[in-house]
RNA sequence: GCGCCUAUAGCUCAGCGGAUGAGAGCACCGGCCUCCGGAGCCGGGAGCGCAGGUUCGAGUCCUGCUAGGCGCACCA
């Protein structure tokens, strides 16, 4: 546990023992002991942590809460809490002021733990599954699924230092009737190409790049038609799927997105899977037959209305596999399971969250994520899209337009259910406009800065040999409370599942270390302010990299 | 009609399960380079959609209203 979590525990329990002892000696009641709340102040002044705990113990104990804080704080053992001042204040919070030691500790904490600083087990190795962008194997990504890929990847990464056991998983729709659809597109262009009548099937896709797939197919297997009919339509749906699969594998690979599995929907078919599961809700009364349909009595689980699982012409509807599916995901382990989806398929949860129940899994053990649209701009204009026309931003365009680091960054700026305005010009401006360069910028200088150190052969001495209890200028207490801060935003992301907090870290580290670089010098230094700074600015470096690592943004040695 | 998301500075957005004087970036104005990277730093103005409610205290919670976005299939 890192020194900033570690501390905090501590002075929150010699906040309770102090309410206990002023219970006891002024002869308190108290039903029910709040937990402390610590909290940083926004104003310096009111020091470095506040607590309104008795402000929460006023009503139980019926007296004016600055009375209560008056007794708590006469109670209150600071031994080994760096407590150097204790304040009331306001209407009742008691204000706590820290020696600077504390953050020396910091300092040598990054040090010890480089890397792995930041983590911690608050998410007691929960198996958690995190399955985002499962976009049709179909065709290329659209904004919105690179949305998902940043907000899925970073979140996945922010769990894991948080302590939770994550696995990454993309589900493939290749079974379903778009699958069919797209085959039967390609075979009809592979049968033009042939010269012969090649009819589109109706809502078939009539994009350009199903054409041009079909002209690699024509190459990569040259008699195709001269199988059975339908072997071809089989070949083309699983050649094409196969194919779409392949490319978005390699497009979110760019995006520096990797998933641990990515899960067929034709093998839930070909294992039986969605028999299986049939099976499963029919014995246990949620299925009925009616109009010929198979019906999931869901809204006995809260949903709107009940939803087919078989239609009438015996085919299954997308739910039957989606159940099949989330009910594997449990069966192998996964005490959560969260998904991220688009904002198209929110009407889509309550039927989710019924099956998850009939399948006997606790309500909160499944989680959903909407994200919201992403609109985009240029030079603050609409960029106008329309798929029937053919004319949308893909994925991989915008990574040639804007870059990996800057489009992860804007993706991961702001809150997943904040409606996302994107400007491309902007974020592929490469300028002071450009939040990410300001981040990159703050870790190439201080590159610059050790490179300068190792040039001239400064030494720089090691955490626990430096005298730390030279930097107390404004500017290296606040970059040092900042780097303290790591472990606390992590699990806070991780808990409220809101990647930015840590992008909004980035940007506040890398202002503070900017703030820091002008107002303190470093080289020619008297050697012993030169060597604490030099330690500063290392664990400074070592914490950006760490946190640019989860955004998954590089962080340059030079720019 | 029903459901979900949103409404905070000129623009784009933060604001943690309520809490001590409302923040950032951009834009605008004014300062700062004999010295480790000026893609930087320091300073300046302006704001919580409307109306109620709960509370010692509401940008934050509840209700209603208004506005915008999205979704409401035996499609996926």
């Amino acid at each position: 546990m890192s020194v900033a979590l570690k501390l905090q525990a501590k002075i929150q329990r010699a906040l309770v023992e102090a309410v206990e002892k002023a219970a006891t000696s002024e002869g308190w009641s108290i039903s029910e002991l709040p937990t402390v709340e610590l909290e940083i102040p926004r104003e310096k002044a009111h020091g470095d942590l506040a607590t309104n705990l008795a402000m929460q113990l006023s009503r139980d104990v019926k007296l004016a809460p600055r009375r209560i804080a008056e007794a708590i704080i006469r109670h209150l053992d600071t031994a080994g809490t760096f407590i150097e001042g204790v304040e009331i204040a306001g209407p009742g919070f008691i204000n706590l002021r820290l020696g600077n030691e504390w953050l020396y500790q910091v300092l040598r904490d990054i040090e010890s733990q480089g890397e792995a600083y930041g983590s911690s087990s608050f998410g007691q190795a929960k198996k958690v599954m995190l399955e985002f962008v499962s976009a049709n194997p179909v065709g290329p990504m659209n904004v919105v699924n690179a949305r998902a890929a940043a907000v899925g990847d970073t979140l996945a990464n922010i769990m894991h230092m948080a302590g939770f056991k994550v696995s990454r998983e993309y589900y493939v729709n290749d079974a379903g009737r778009q699958a069919r659809l797209f085959g039967l597109s390609i075979l009809a262009r592979y049968k033009e190409l042939a010269g012969m009548d090649g009819e589109l099937p109706e809502d078939g896709y009539p994009a350009p790049y199903v054409t041009e797939l079909a002209k690699i197919l024509r190459q990569e297997v040259p008699d195709l038609l001269e199988k059975p009919e339908e072997e071809q339509e089989a070949f083309c749906k699983r050649w094409g799927t196969d194919r779409m699969v392949a490319q978005q594998k390699a497009d979110l690979a760019a995006f520096g997105v990797e998933f641990d599995v990515w899960f067929r929907e034709r093998e839930l078919h070909k294992a039986g899977q969605l028999e299986k599961v049939i099976e499963f809700l029919d014995e246990r009364g949620f299925l009925y037959e009616q109009d010929g349909a198979l019906w999931f009595a869901s809204s006995r689980f809260g949903d709107d209305k009940d939803r087919v699982m078989v239609k009438s012409d015996g085919v299954p509807t997308y739910l039957t596999p989606d159940v099949a599916y989330h009910w594997d995901k449990y069966r192998r382990g996964f005490e959560h399971l969260i998904n991220i989806w688009g904002p198209d398929h929110h009407g889509y949860i309550g039927r989710m969250q019924a099956a998850i129940q009939a399948l006997g899994y606790p309500e909160d053990s499944f989680e959903i994520i909407i994200l919201q649209l992403v609109t985009l701009l240029r030079h603050g204009e609409k960029v106008r899209m329309s798929k029937r026309a053919g004319r949308f931003v893909s994925m991989t365009e915008l990574l040639d337009e804007v870059g990996k680091d800057a489009a992860r960054y804007f993706f991961l700026m702001r809150a997943p259910d904040s409606h996302l305005d994107f400007d491309l010009a902007l974020a592929a401006e490469q300028s002071q406009e450009n939040p990410v360069f300001y981040i990159q910028y703050a870790h190439a200088r201080i590159c610059s800065i050790l490179r300068q150190a190792e040039e001239d052969s400064v030494y720089c001495p090691p955490a626990d040999q430096a005298d730390l209890g030279l930097l107390r200028t404004e500017a290296e207490i606040d970059l040092m409370k900042q780097l303290a801060q790591l472990p606390e935003e992590i699990i806070l992301a991780a808990e409220r599942r809101e990647p930015h907090h840590i992008a909004r870290y980035c940007h506040e580290l890398a202002s503070r270390f900017h703030s820091f670089y002008t107002h303190c010098r470093v080289l020619g230094e008297e050697e012993a302010l030169q060597g604490a700074r030099l330690v500063l600015l290392k664990a400074t470096r070592q914490v950006l990299q760490t946190a640019l690592k989860i955004l998954g943004v590089v962080a340059p040695e030079k720019m």
